[in-house]
DNA sequence: AACTATGGCAACCGCGCGATA
DNA sequence: TTATCGCGCGGTTGCCATAGT
């Protein structure tokens, strides 16, 4: 047998709080706490609510220490990063920014957020139009990496190396600060072996672990491939499950790009590199070496399913 | 002034997963 | 072991305020 239903829908109120509800609330949950009970909560405090309503007015809105509104430029990039990594996941994003909710930022990005990123993108489409002339160019000294065929079908694709010459010891590094490589990563959610005080210190959970400290090919490795089980052994502190939302990311990218390559587009937009900008020899900035990083990941999957 | 369109946001819905009887 | 529920989550809806006509 299961457990009983956790309430009477057609006795529950719905719809808008009144401030009597609230404060009905908030005054036994800061006396009480939950229980760890949302389902029985509404009956002892006398709320005509369903626990699930109970819970989300409490979380979404009476919790302390909440914030409403008034997004910083900071908080827009973040949560511009954490979505262009993770995607829709709200509450890890949420779990990122004190004080802000899931469906805060879920609203945020719905009505504001993603019309900011559009317009950005109309702007750099123009750009992109304009470094065309200079791929063709290209195309025909033979310099360019995609193939014809790419090429025909997305003509303004940033030209990127192949993966052998990421990891080739001969040939010149393209990403060379590691140190504040490893500060952009910490920012947008990564945790690091030899950094791991910062994480303790911050109490949060990132979603991206890796250890870029031991070599360029672990982190290019690590980077660009999936994480199993003999590769996560080579970062002290860590669990394999640590990586799962990493390893989630790539997944995501093979559907997202695969489906729409469009996307590459509004992911450049996002992260700062325009087609005209992204001659990968050009990159030596360590913010483009992160953008680069997202774009070669992406362009490499969607070329899987040329 | 009246009507319509749009934006912003709170709340609800429905699903997946783990817990439980 | 299995059926069912609670919880947490992302997606969606619907209400209200404001802008535009």
């Amino acid at each position: 047998m299961g457990r009983a239903p956790c309430c009477d829908k057609a006795n529950v109120k719905r719809g808008p709080w009144s401030p009597e509800e609230d404060a009905k609330l908030k005054a036994y949950i800061d006396q009480h706490g939950t229980g760890g009970n949302w389902i029985a909560l509404p009956q002892k405090i006398g709320l005509k609510r369903c626990g699930k309503s109970c819970r989300l007015r409490w979380l979404n809105y009476l919790r302390p220490n909440i914030k409403h509104g008034g997004f910083s430029e900071e908080e827009d990039n973040l949560i511009c990063s954490f979505y262009m990594s993770i995607g829709s996941r709200w509450s890890i994003i949420a779990a990122q920014l004190p004080g802000r909710t899931d469906n805060d930022i879920k609203n945020y990005w719905n009505t504001r957020l993603k019309k900011k990123l559009l317009g950005k993108q109309r702007k750099e489409q123009q750009a992109r139009r304009a470094s065309y002339a200079k791929q063709e160019i290209k195309k025909e000294s033979g310099q360019n990496f995609m193939s014809p065929e790419a090429m025909n079908l997305y003509p303004d694709w940033p030209e990127l190396p192949p993966t052998s010459s990421l990891v080739n010891p001969d040939q010149e590094p393209y990403i060379k600060d590691q140190a504040s490589i490893r500060s952009l990563l910490v920012k947008l959610g990564g945790k690091f072996s030899n950094d791991y005080s910062f994480d303790q210190q911050q109490n949060t959970t990132f979603p991206y672990p890796c250890d870029i400290s031991s070599s360029q090919d672990l982190l290019y490795g690590s980077l660009m491939n999936p994480i199993d089980s003999t590769t996560f052994s080579q970062f002290p502190n860590s669990t394999l499950n640590d990586f799962q939302g990493y390893n989630n990311f790539l997944a995501e990218l093979d559907n997202a790009f695969s489906s729409n390559p469009a996307q590459l587009h509004q992911l450049e937009s996002f992260s700062g590199v325009t087609s005209a900008e992204s001659s990968w020899r050009d990159m030596s900035s360590v913010r483009s070496g992160w953008n680069w990083m997202l774009v070669q990941s992406s362009y490499e999957t969607s070329m899987k399913w040329q």
